[in-house]
DNA sequence: CTGGTGAATGAAATCGTTTACATTCACCTT
DNA sequence: AAGGTGAATGTAAACGATTTCATTCACCAG
């Protein structure tokens, strides 16, 4: 059905060779026959099957692009990024969702590398073993992930990942500086790679400062887990709540509005990723900054140039808005069960 | 590098044709060397190439997808509702995003349609006559988007779009009920269709009804520019508020609580596509019910099944939630410019 | 005038599959 | 026992490009 370069070549009255010299432009090619290829190409309006020029070439003119979960909008602002500085070269984007699920993540893997350059995975929910097994297949670039220290680091493979250490333990020290004592952690799903590391960050700090802190899993970080979380969120518990992301903290926002509780008043917000369009919280939401559009940028510079540097890292810093205010009740209600007389 | 077919076969002592036999499973093979071929392929962890499989078979085992802007939660929704329908059928998905640009949208579609089966364009910005050229290489859901009743309707294209006219003029006769008789309208892409759509359908029943209706014109459909248009909304002007998309309707909601405006005590609201989860909005933003989601369902049947139906649409239908009430002024201020004595 | 040089083009191999067709061989029928 | 049948497997052509190597041919130097 669709014109080949044998067609185009024929018409021409040049060889098939000649054809494909004058399309790809590089070789030596007299302008006169040149012209008058691509004259007929145009007008039998030719377009080079990327399947064939895969073939023999060895190299597609796709990347990969794997996500736990595409409805996230983590990831579709990861995608956006990725798609606007690597679609300008005229690469192909071939994109997959795991739903969560290792196995279907690791098929997705095989399937791809047969027609993929290179391959981003997000938040990887494989194995360290299964991912140096895949660096073994096509170029790896890992997203919001970092192997275990004890791995071998396989050539071919990049690493990009947000460095929460910073933000997470700047949210905590504001928390505390405005006499909080006691927290809520919203926690992120349990196989994320990002969700231990800030759970790890949260605890230390708030060990070392001697907060009491709360962690509560949710299904899925998203803002109706949100919603629930704040209508169950006991205010006896807390007198701040801090969110794996900016949409369950949204949710969190609502749910007290609904309760009629007052933020930051009676409770404070912080949230996190600075995903959110200017207006959109109300109060404007106390968040730190970790945006998964600088981690695409970061992942598309990694495809794009193999030879970049294989470890990337996005940092992050909190940012102060009107969810966060000084704490309304007394500093360590556990040690003083009974009221102080004032 | 990755192992070949031929390898297997070598390994398990026999032709490639009954390697490749053994392993697509369907032809007579006798079950001792299928198995025996099977365990080759499986120890040396062999993926058949979909490029060279694809150049021989002609069909690809990939659909393509096409946006305007992948940035926008409409396109990202419908994404994902097709990625769980198609993705389950082990096909592949290529993206492009054409940033609202003809040409670009164009050429993405000549550079698919040698490494895709089918294509999908949501809100194709292209003319009808290029997407007729467009059916003419490769099959064709268009999706939120018709040809002209002038055009020929080619075989291998299908149509999904989604019928504002029962949810549009509903919402009108609802405000029209409430009192109101003056309504600003926001208005979508120009470029777009489906804006098209909605502003022929307001207009129309507008006239009917004998409500003022003042359309201005957005740059892009999202809650940053309905937050503008909300700050900038003239309350002299309209009693009520209808939005090309929840976002928007978001931003304008937004924008009136910062102005210190109730709703809907002053002034009513509409969106459009009940994109939001419940309790995003304050108050619950009343809305025509016109899912992506639905339409990507529509267009991801339409693209398993050839043999579908090549029409389809998805109705639409009013929510009243709360951001709608009685108009608070008088119904004919044009004509009564002078206060009428109470 | 002849042999060498280099530019333009063509012939053919190649990439990794699938598949139409050919071959082998055991077994059944007569 | 011979010929026919059909199942299992092998051979080779194709898919549409790129690329290596060979060929042609004009032109220039000796």
């Amino acid at each position: 059905m669709a014109t080949t370069i044998r067609q185009v070549a024929e018409a021409a009255g040049v060889s098939i060779a000649t054809a494909s010299r004058a399309l790809s432009g590089s070789d030596a090619v007299v302008p006169a026959t040149k012209d008058r290829v691509l004259r007929v190409a145009a007008a039998l309006d030719y377009t080079p099957s990327r399947l064939a020029r895969g073939l023999v070439t060895g190299t597609t003119g796709n990347i990969g692009l794997i996500f736990p979960d595409i409805t996230n909008p983590f990831y579709t602002s990861f995608l956006a990024e990725v798609e606007s500085l690597v679609g300008a070269h005229d690469l192909g984007i071939v994109i997959g969702d795991s739903h969560e699920d290792p196995d279907r993540e690791y098929a997705l893997v095989r399937q791809m590398s047969t027609q993929v350059d290179r391959l981003v995975l997000t938040s990887s929910r494989l194995t360290d073993e299964q991912i140096v097994a895949a660096a073994g297949r096509l170029p790896i670039v890992l997203a919001n992930r970092r192997l275990g220290d004890d791995m071998a680091m396989p050539p071919r493979l990049s690493q990009m990942v947000i460095d929460v250490d910073a933000g997470f333990t700047a949210a905590v020290t504001h928390l505390y500086k405005l006499g909080h004592r006691r927290l809520t952690y919203l926690d992120g799903p349990a196989r994320s790679w990002s969700a231990r590391q800030k759970r790890a960050v949260l605890t230390r700090v708030c060990g070392e400062l001697g907060l009491n802190l709360t962690i509560v899993g949710i299904e899925r970080p998203d803002f109706t887990a949100g919603l629930a979380a704040g209508t169950d969120l006991d205010l006896d518990q807390a007198t701040a709540v801090l969110a794996f992301n900016d949409q369950v903290a949204l949710g969190v926002l609502a749910a007290l509005r609904a309760r009629g509780i007052d933020v930051p008043g009676r409770i404070s917000v912080i949230g996190c990723d600075d995903s959110l369009p200017d207006g959109l919280a109300w109060p404007a939401l106390s968040t730190v900054d970790s945006s998964s559009r600088a981690l695409g940028a970061l992942a598309a510079a990694a495809v794009l140039d193999p030879e970049s540097k294989q470890n990337g890292s996005v940092p992050t810093r909190l940012i102060v808005r009107r969810s966060t205010a000084r704490a309304a009740v007394d500093l360590n209600p556990r040690e003083e069960k009974t009221p102080e007389p004032s």
